[in-house]
DNA sequence: GATAACTCTATACACTGTATGCCGATGAGA
DNA sequence: TCTCATCGGCATACAGTGTATAGAGTTATC
């Protein structure tokens, strides 16, 4: 499968292996011991364990049995791992769009995006800018679009939507993630002690900036939901506004 | 400076330097060779040219005339230096407020910013959510809230929007600088080849996902000029929700 | 002047992704 | 059925990463 002439598009033929993409070329060598899925299943175990900086393809491998190279004949290089992992991991759960409004519509989709993000929190490391390449993100795209069709959305608005609500739910998600790992591990992260010892050694911080200062006050204590609905606000102010803002003007 | 007994602070004196923070610890070694900010200047130069894959120790010391080693007193640790560059490439113009409305005000910061991430594409592959660090990154945040409390903006609805504005922001950035990239080298990129061997591979990729295939009909040719008024248009799409949308719920 | 503190170099180590060569298993063509 | 190109998986190797360690040489303090 993977040594076809263009192996670039034997990884796209990998990507689509279950949308009836067949996997090209005649097959002679030893049968394979394990099946692609079950390489991405350790892939994204390793993932969620420790992170994209423990994906090592050396680890991957020895959950499996196998050496670092063994892995090439399935996946490729590590980038075409990584797309391989993502889509695999980010495989759209089926829900009923709730309404009544577009609001509803579009923060049951935000909320399970978010979902997702936060059960494999390394996806929202990944590049997210350079086209969506599987099977499952264009689900979630698609589906997000039908969103806005159906509600009659000024079409010449909808990539800027599109582009908020990934982005928004992205930056949560991160945001999400970082505070999980410092609460996660006993010793504080690196950028919490990095924050006390400015706020040590600085001093008049506060007065420095006094209105950072206030909006970290206003930090909720709650953390674990506050994600959930900062990103139904967003959804929120955006969706008021696309009432009313119309086309872009460029 | 470096080896007060906690590394961590600093690390946070090194990076307010130049807000009246001194360096600490009295000096009895012999002198350096080089300044901090030169330094950084041949590290972000590196960034620059290189993105921070291209990154390295070595690198950075190597065009300072120095060993990999011969960094640390400067810059502590690799995620310090990191921490330090963000931080001298982000120095905050000065411009003036342009007015009438709250739209304009926040178009005009964010365009700023965005310009930043266009001269220093490798500014949105860093980590985000933790937490702002160095002063000119306050100084940023700062002036956006500015903006948001002189325009009478409701309070409990600034956090979202800063959330908002950042996420936008990077997120178009990391597209601008994807097809910079492309366009920049010969060959074309790795995902943009990927996409083409998807169209060839799948077939009916329209018909499956017809929504998507319209929007990227959509895609402006004028990828240098688009970011910028899609930024502007998600601003103006926020700030006409701003006015009706109101508290967060939770 | 002695000594502690500091800069900078050289070396070394563990770890990364992956190129290369190998052996053995496999299936197609003769 | 024999042959041979093809493939899976392994061992090895290589360049490159961040950084720990040790030492040589320079500087300020006692």
């Amino acid at each position: 499968m993977s040594q076809a002439p263009d192996p670039i598009e034997a990884h796209v033929r990998r990507l689509w292996r279950h949308r009836g993409v067949e996997p090209a070329a005649p097959r002679r060598g030893p049968r394979r011991r394990l099946a692609l899925d079950d390489v991405l299943d350790a892939a994204v175990a390793v993932a969620d364990a420790d992170g994209l900086a423990g994906l090592s393809t050396r680890a991957v491998a020895g959950r499996l049995g196998l050496t670092a190279m063994g892995l090439y004949p399935y996946v490729g290089t590590k980038e075409q791992l990584l797309a391989l992992m993502e889509d695999h991991a980010s495989a759209l759960p089926s829900w009923d769009d709730p309404g009544p409004g577009l609001v509803d519509d579009l923060a049951a989709w935000a909320e399970r995006l978010f979902d997702l993000y936060r059960h494999h929190p390394w996806l929202a490391e990944l590049a997210w800018s350079e086209a969506p390449g599987g099977p499952h993100q264009q689900d979630w795209l698609e589906r997000l679009l039908g969103i806005l069709e159906r509600r009659r959305t000024p079409p010449a608005a909808r990539a800027a939507v599109v582009t908020a609500l990934y982005a928004v739910v992205r930056a949560t998600a991160q945001t999400d993630a970082a505070y999980g790992r410092a609460a996660a591990s006993g010793v504080a992260a690196a950028w919490l002690e990095r924050a006390r010892a400015t706020r040590r050694v600085v001093g008049d911080l506060a007065d420095r900036y006094p209105r950072s200062h206030a909006l970290g006050q206003h930090a909720p204590h709650d953390w674990r939901d506050a994600p959930r609905a900062s990103v139904r606000h967003v959804v929120e102010v955006l969706c008021h506004g696309l009432g009313t803002a119309g086309a872009p003007r460029a």
